[in-house]
DNA sequence: CCGCCTCATGACATGACGTGTCATCACTAG
DNA sequence: CTAGTGATGACACGTCATGTCATGAGGCGG
């Protein structure tokens, strides 16, 4: 038994995303997260770095799998389809399933500047991943750009069909149908 | 002579630019800022919502430039060669003959996390602008976003190679280059 | 010429955010 | 037994951002 109750971080992550519930993000301040969590408010930003973080805490992983992915790669798969196979990697592993989570998630975000903007730099984070796995693999730097921003259009409009979609239909099959679609564009 | 030296929002505009350039952009205070012009702490966030919003100013008015464009165009227009139609009009109008001034920002975007964000959020709303002109053409919900990401996509590429050039190549013609690279990636 | 209105700015107060710093104290290694 | 480690508390501080009221020049109708 510790001095402290442990698990800090995740009892800071629930309080938070209690009360973005109850007041929404804005209106709540980190004071009050610290305080429900039993902790300080220093102790809060010892474990995020603001606090919109929290809200993003889940996903941190996502580029490093993204790296892992692309580094374990054959070096003869080609970049698409390197992409269409990463996708349905990241997409099995962390987003199906998690459906209401993000969805809840979405709409805070929604709600606030402020987070939007951070979400917009998660999404960045990941298309770095990408131009880097891109470059390690010796591609020039325009092609590992385009590459790399165009998976995450791929994802991020994929996606937000998901989530607004009432049938079933799995994240990997939209994101196929995305591809087409894109695909389809720029023929 | 009115009572107050006009211009306040240029003098903010410009004595930020120069702490900027002479501190960085962390280490500028907004009362620093001010004061350089004149000016009190308040007046400044009359004319600009947050210390960031001063480095995007300049181009506050793309995104209305993008629907204007987009509302004007033949509707017979096909969505890709409408893209490229305005790209070329904005790259003109409102990037061509400021590259030194972009690259300073664009450095001073670098150095700063937040500032990243910010940079982020003004790609959005232009992705944004261009998502609600295809959907007001009656583009489907996953056209329009997946060709206003592109659009984004292709912008973002290849102002960022424009800007790294040496040599002086016309930011429409790398424009032209990227989109083909783009095909050929996804044929 | 007068009085009223408008509106950009000044002046002041306030609260939240985020960080630096030092003390505390359970646990652990030696 | 003792020294070290590491998470936390306690406190101070500076900056950001906003609400509110006062001020006073210029414009306008009378």
């Amino acid at each position: 038994m510790s001095r402290w109750r442990p698990d800090a971080r995740e009892r800071l992550q629930a309080a938070a995303l209690d009360l973005f519930a109850e007041q929404g993000f804005a209106a709540t301040t980190v004071p009050a997260i610290a305080a429900r969590a039993g902790l300080t408010t220093r102790t809060f930003f010892r474990h995020f770095a603001d606090k919109r973080e929290v809200l993003f805490a889940d996903d941190a992983e996502v580029p490093a799998m993204v790296a892992k992915l692309m580094a374990e790669a054959p070096a003869t798969a080609e970049p698409m389809q390197l992409i269409v196979e990463g996708l349905r990697t990241v997409a099995a592993t962390r987003f199906e399933g998690r459906k209401a989570a993000l969805r809840h998630r979405r709409d805070l975000v929604r709600s606030d500047e402020g987070l939007r903007e951070r979400d917009l730099r998660k999404r960045a984070a990941m298309a770095e991943a990408v131009r880097e796995g891109f470059l390690a693999r010796g591609l020039d730097a325009t092609r590992a750009a385009l590459l790399a921003e165009t998976c995450v259009t791929l994802v991020s409009v994929s996606i937000a069909e998901w989530l607004d979609s009432v049938d079933d239909r799995r994240l990997d099959e939209i994101l196929r149908d995305v591809l087409e679609k894109l695909r389809a564009e720029l023929a």
